[in-house]
DNA sequence: TACATGATGCCCT
DNA sequence: GGGCATCATGTAG
């Protein structure tokens, strides 16, 4: 799996994070943690517009936070939330401009194991209770502010952590409002793979 | 320097 | 279904 997967590149992120979106459901984000890999299949994911977008970060322009969503694509954004939880994004647009994609589940693949631990988990834990969601798929796989705020994605040679495409891409998108936002909540800017059973909570769009 | 708030998750009822 | 922990960040004063 590992061997086929390629890191995706730059340019896959240098445009509009509605595309973008779309586009990194059934990709993998890949850990490389001392020799083993941690790895799950992305199938829940919202975009984040920038300026224009009151609920985004970059909503009030830059600071000292933000600052990685106005730099290049393809770069992870990371922020705590809620004086408890990590949440990963990946930048995306041209240099300058802000916007990005936050992953909000993962469908566990690899170094499951490892992942219940970190969650803290019992071993039997459910499948769909590792990572669906964007405080728990970043415990799962390490993830923190501290550790990979700024990091490229778009090399696994160079940084151990990174987005890879192994060749699937999802049969069909569910697109609903964003969850847990005050401003700007109608907007279609959530986006699943229909019928996937490691989405986060609502799996359309009631909530 | 102080304060309000949040792109969540878990536990309780 | 609702309450709440917990703290970094940004903004106001």
């Amino acid at each position: 799996m590992e061997m086929l997967a390629q890191a995706l590149p730059r340019a896959f992120y240098s445009r509009d994070p509605r595309e973008v979106a779309r586009q990194l459901l059934s990709k993998l984000l890949v850990r490389s943690e001392s020799g083993n890999l941690l790895a799950g299949r992305i199938v829940e994911v919202e975009a984040y517009m920038g300026e224009d977008d009151p609920a985004a970060h970059s909503a009030a322009g830059r600071t000292l936070r933000n600052a990685v969503l106005f730099g290049p694509a393809g770069h992870a954004y990371v922020y705590f939330i809620y004086g408890n939880h990590y949440c990963f994004n990946v930048s995306c647009m041209q240099e300058g401009q802000a916007g990005c994609v936050l992953v909000r589940a993962l469908e566990p693949v690899e170094g499951i194991a490892e992942m219940t631990a970190r969650r803290g988990m019992a071993p039997s834990t459910s499948l769909n209770n590792i990572s669906n969601g964007p405080g728990k798929l970043a415990q799962a796989l390490g993830i923190t502010r501290e550790r990979d705020n700024g990091k490229d994605l778009t090399s696994a040679e160079s940084s151990d952590l990174w987005i890879a495409n192994d060749g699937y891409s999802p049969e069909d998108i569910v697109t609903t409002a964003r969850v847990g936002i005050t401003k700007a909540v109608a907007l279609p800017l959530r986006f699943l793979i229909r019928g996937n059973l490691y989405v986060s909570g609502p799996r359309n769009g009631m909530r």
